[in-house]
DNA sequence: TGTACATCAGTGAACGCGCGTTCACTGATGTAC
DNA sequence: TGTACATCAGTGAACGCGCGTTCACTGATGTAC
């Protein structure tokens, strides 16, 4: 059943957008192959067709993750109104939506825990897109010392990062932790 | 080769030990039984003499770890110089040594992207240490607010998280974010 | 205190299961004429 | 444009492997007398 090279790069195109939600849901380890491929419509023989490996793909998915978030924060940072933008995403960073959706969030967040156990590539991958998001971030947030602004980031990392981890157990706790920023 | 009780107990108490390092090395899942066993100085066949099920270990090593934890930060909120103490403890929490050592450091950033994907006991007990640990080092920051303590602990625990997801691709910005600190 | 036996902590083989990966196969697509 | 054939994206069974867990067994310990 061949299909047309497009398809086939549409079909390749939804696994690393299956594999960008998923690992951030659930951690690179938790997902397999078979699922991401039933994700993208497809059944799992096929996947070393577009990928060398589950890790090549863990790697393309948080370039690409990546990529999107680095995008998202170049537009706060060149916006009209660059203060308010700010706040806007700050405020929206932090918030119970940002928390209960990982599928769809901050890749540091998602995938800072995990990275350092993974191969080179995807350490390399994250690496490169921390670094261009800080430096977006930096611009974003107005502050003069580059220090200053890592340390807001870092705030904002925490904050999420410990409201997610106890939403389960403890949702006022995790509730006032948001609400500190 | 029964042995005795106070021996069992001893062997008990040491795969905790090595749960409590191993975990927070490699996260929950990443540990096998028999690699937990073997670090206690057994084999895997044991384990459930001790335990019901690798969850009931998981969070027993969870509430340990967070026990020593807390009551380290519980020593700095009531250390007679608490200001002094204080700095040291945050000097020590974003140094390049802390971040080196994910085994024998904070169960937050260990343990806070694998915890919410992890089984009831485990969340339970996360959420106990951090309400716990919370509730210390608001004391020990010495902030009138409670929020501003919580926001100052959210910039450690983002920073050495980001330091440490980092410090194999990136090791100058891993640096650069202990340093913001 | 000494003996007889039940207890049970630890051993190592075995279990079913899901994982990443491989492979023979299918058949519509892409290409050469 | 039409025909003949090679290509290759996707399928689904199969692979070896390590996991958590179970189990029959061992033999020193703990207990009852």
């Amino acid at each position: 059943m061949r299909i047309t090279r497009e398809r086939a790069a549409e079909n390749r195109a939804r696994v690393i957008d299956a594999a960008a939600k998923l690992f951030r849901e659930k951690g690179f380890d938790a997902v397999g192959v078979s699922e991401l491929m039933g994700a993208a419509g497809m059944t799992h023989g096929g996947f070393y067709n577009h990928f060398d490996s589950k890790e090549a793909l863990e790697a393309a998915a948080c370039e690409a993750v990546f990529a999107r978030s680095v995008a998202k924060m170049e537009a706060v940072a060149d916006a009209e109104d660059r203060e308010r933008a700010f706040e806007d995403y700050r405020r929206r960073y932090v918030s119970r939506e940002a928390r209960d959706a990982p599928a769809a969030s901050c890749p540091m967040v998602a995938f800072a825990g995990d990275v350092s156990r993974q191969s080179a590539p995807v350490r390399d991958a994250y690496a490169e897109g921390l670094r261009a998001y800080l430096d977006a971030f930096a611009r974003a947030s107005g502050e003069e010392e580059r220090r200053a602004a890592i340390r807001r980031f870092c705030e904002l990392v925490g904050a999420l990062t410990l409201a997610r981890s106890v939403a389960a157990a403890d949702p006022e706790l995790s509730d006032e932790i948001l609400a500190a920023l």
